[in-house]
DNA sequence: CAACAACTATTGACGATAACAATTATTGCT
DNA sequence: AGCAATAATTGTTATCGTCAATAGTTGTTG
């Protein structure tokens, strides 16, 4: 019989929760879940983007990603403009307050990281990573 | 600015996502959900275990584990058994069809990992499964 | 040995998540 | 002009994770 650990799929989704739970822990003070950081971090690289990208890119339902954007403009984090070409869609960016908490809870993130991944050293670590980003590519953004 | 995938942590969180839904549509047509199957996969490998044990090691709450056993009694899949020696435990033993169930589930939920780890060959997957390993043996059953 | 603290399973409650269906407003097709 | 498709939104439902409270049992210790 397999033994409990024995299925990467598995340990992946086992590892994938411990994860998101350090994650949320540290941003929990900030008033932000796992979920508002992932969108202030696309909208970061995109300079601006529709729901629907966000949606499609991070993997959240449309209706969820209605609900963070309402937070994190509550919070001054983003802002909702008018799309130019298409009246349907609403376009979030980043003000400035969104990005100077980005900048503040960047290395913070990393010490997360840094916590979890405290059994591997450096080379390791970069494996794993490299690993982790080509089975993403293939369906996440 | 990082990139939204610079983060291990964040990967780990989301491919975890993906990984337990994957698992979770492939178990549905059996009438159990990613969270049974643990606790099977966990009784098969310990030949029976009292209930704080499955929390303990399966890190799912007392209450949950209720639960899951109840559903699993029902589907004839487990057993509570007094404990000889205690008797405020109960033993949860797996019955004979869950270890048929869990035979008949084996290489399908091997072909749900394949599937996930599609864009790696062998020997990155062997790669991956023992950093993961590594990863979750610190906390982890 | 009697009182009390600790433990096991259970129930119940609550907020957070995730997945879906349905609605409204707008656009594109033809 | 009519109709299918799309973007954002609302609402619903089921699950999840955590926590508090309870009943029954065990262990401790004064």
């Amino acid at each position: 019989m397999r033994g409990l650990h024995a299925d990467t799929g598995y340990l992946l989704y086992r590892l994938g929760l411990r994860s998101g739970q350090l994650f949320n822990t540290f941003l929990q003070e900030s008033g932000v879940r796992l979920r508002h950081y992932a969108v202030l971090r696309f909208l970061a690289t995109a300079e601006g983007a529709l729901q629907r990208e966000l949606s499609a890119r991070l993997g959240y339902d449309p209706s969820a990603i209605v609900g963070l954007v309402d937070d994190l403009e509550k919070l001054g984090f983003a802002e909702r403009r008018p799309a130019p070409d298409d009246r349907r869609s609403r376009i979030v960016v980043l003000t400035e307050d969104g990005r100077a908490f980005l900048r503040g809870t960047d290395e913070a993130g990393l010490r997360v990281t840094n916590d979890l991944l405290a059994p591997l050293d450096p080379a390791e670590r970069e494996t794993l990573h490299t690993l982790l980003r080509r089975i993403a590519e293939d369906g996440l953004t």
